[in-house]
Parts: C-alpha cells; structure tokens; sequence
DNA sequence: CGTGTGACGCGGG
DNA sequence: CCCCGCGCCACAC
C-alpha cells in the first residue's frame, strides 16, 4: 500500500461525526489534488478492512455518489443519524457540515 | 498494450 | 436544477 492510500484512510479516519468532507477533499489534503476518483476506489475497497467513516465522504456538490439500491439509502441513514440535513433534491449544505 | 470503467470535479448550456 | 463533455487515473480484461 502507498503513502497516498496510508494518508487517504488516515485523514477519512479523522473526520467527525456529524461533520463531513469530499472526494476531492480527500484528495488534497492526502497530497494528490487530482486523485479524488482513487479516493473513491480505496473508500470502497478499504472501508471495511479499516473500519473507516466511509459515509462521512460525500462529492463536491454536497450529494451521495452511491445509486438507489447500491448503498445510497444505507449511507443517507448513517449521516442522517449523526445529525446531518438532506434539502429537497437530497443535498447537503457543505458550508455547514465540511470539516 | 489498447479499451472500458467508475463512491470524481469543473465548466457550460 | 438537470444534463453533457472532458480531464483525470488506477484497474480489470
């Protein structure tokens, strides 16, 4: 396994409950801003295997990247446990949630 | 070694 | 807000 994995599983590991952030997100602060779809890999790869916060990570328009019946409904629930508000077209307000 | 594939992101219409 | 196209990049075939 890589540094990039090593700082990705890292930094997805700090994120709070109740708080979230992005792919791309990720991506930087783990050293490669353009790795945000490596991020999304190494989530579904790696989550288990490390016990990692997976449904913290959300896209940068502040929406679920998993599709109905894939896991979206799962992950809308474990957020929406920790306190997190879906609008209308099932976005998040990033301003108030991104660490 | 090409080609297709995404839990992506950004810009544009 | 929705839909596309394009760039990106590791991986599976």
């Amino acid at each position: 396994m890589n540094a990039f994995t090593l700082a990705v599983i890292e930094n997805i590991s700090k994120i709070p409950k109740g708080r979230i952030s992005t792919y791309g997100r990720i991506a930087e602060l783990s050293g490669n801003p353009r790795a945000s779809r490596q991020v999304s890999r190494i989530l579904s790869t790696m989550s288990s295997r490390y016990q990692l916060p997976w449904h913290r990570v959300i896209n940068s328009q502040g929406r679920i990247s998993l599709k109905p019946g894939m896991g979206y409904e799962e992950q809308r629930r474990l957020l929406e446990d920790e306190g997190i508000e879906f609008d209308l077209q099932g976005k998040i307000d990033l301003k108030r949630y991104i660490i």
